[in-house]
DNA sequence: AGTATTTGACCAAT
DNA sequence: ATTGGTCAAATACT
């Protein structure tokens, strides 16, 4: 895969190309993970390094593609965004939206089915994504699901997830979790952005998985272990830190992603204080720094630079927010 | 009563 | 015009 092909290729070529190697390395993945599941440690040896060598190659030629432009193009960027490449990150600046410390408790002005302004709000882009395929959704971070929609061509839902802390504690970490067609026991779930929640006091202690982000998601692992993100920086207070939640051990019902979530046990845990983790437990790192502003109103340590309002305007101002969560 | 999920509408990006 | 991401009222759950 040649570069210097790529180059007279226009934008919206290249967005397919990479749009196609994207999918490619997602099935190679797949791939690796079939062959973990029923691996003899017959044949399938050669056969995973086979599968490791692709998803290596997947690997380099979208870091060089990416590498490239997206700069300041963000074309590039935004569709890798999700699967894993850093774009550089931006705050969402969707300051039109007054109330968004007030989470849930927004109300419309008409409580009635007529159509509702909602105000606009500013899709995160760029934001640290990476994701993984694995057999349970739950990592031991506490999440909210607000949303859930039918993605073309799958048969399964997305089911949108953002951290419980959004509002207490400035959070931006979302994930999203889908189940896999080719393999509905599975789920693939794209985290994005890094969690700022406290109790992340010990958080420092991450460990950069410098593997690729593709590679980086090994699947079925016995403890899920969710991937810090890939490629990037951490800043002191990212993650690593659990949340502590302990889903329901119970596996889903395979109807869809959500019904696993559906008792978590942070009810128990309310008053949890970060202090007093229970490091114990299996901790998933999901890292996130996620984007609108969710500005929660105050204090504790999120930092949440009202960024999104103060910079407003959509533009992508550069600053990278991410550092300072 | 407080919190979480569901779900259709709204909105941004393409 | 379509598609995916988010919002928020309604609803379910605890």
């Amino acid at each position: 895969m040649g570069i210097p092909y790529l180059e007279s290729v226009t934008a919206v070529e290249r967005k397919r190309v990479i749009r196609e190697l994207v999918e490619g390395q997602e099935s190679a993945t797949h791939l690796k993970v079939l062959l973990q599941k029923h691996s003899g440690d017959d044949g399938s040896l050669s056969a995973k390094e086979l599968v490791a060598k692709i998803l290596r190659s997947f690997d380099k030629t979208l870091s060089v593609l990416t590498s490239s432009e997206d700069v300041n193009g963000g074309e590039v960027s935004q569709i890798l965004a999700i699967y894993g490449e850093n774009g550089s990150p931006q705050a969402a600046s969707c300051n039109d939206r007054g109330f968004e410390d007030s989470g849930e408790s927004r109300k419309r002005s008409s409580p009635v089915p007529t159509k509702d302004r909602r105000g606009c709000y500013k899709r995160r882009k760029n934001a640290q994504a990476w994701n993984e395929v694995s057999s349970k959704t739950d990592d031991n971070y506490a999440w909210r699901k607000y949303g859930q929609k039918e993605i073309l061509n799958s048969k399964y839902p997305r089911s949108y997830f953002r951290c419980t802390r959004k509002y207490d504690q400035g959070c931006r970490a979302i994930k999203q979790v889908q189940r896999l067609q080719e393999s509905p026991e599975l789920y693939q779930i794209t985290y994005i952005g890094n969690h700022t929640c406290r109790d992340m006091i010990k958080a420092p202690q991450l460990v950069v998985d410098s593997t690729s982000p593709w590679e980086s998601f090994l699947v079925n692992q016995p403890e899920p272990e969710p991937s810090r993100a890939p490629y990037e920086q951490d800043h002191p207070f990212s993650s690593s830190t659990p949340m502590i939640k302990e889903e329901n051990p119970k596996q889903e019902t395979p109807s869809d992603v959500t019904d696993n979530m559906k008792t978590n046990l942070w009810s128990n845990l309310k008053d949890f204080e970060p202090t007093m983790l229970p490091s114990s437990t299996k901790m998933a790192s999901d890292n996130a720094d996620t984007v609108y502003s969710c500005t929660g109103s105050h204090s504790t340590l999120e930092m949440d630079f009202g960024v999104d309002s103060v910079f407003g305007t959509d533009s992508d101002f550069h600053f990278d927010e991410s550092q300072f969560i």
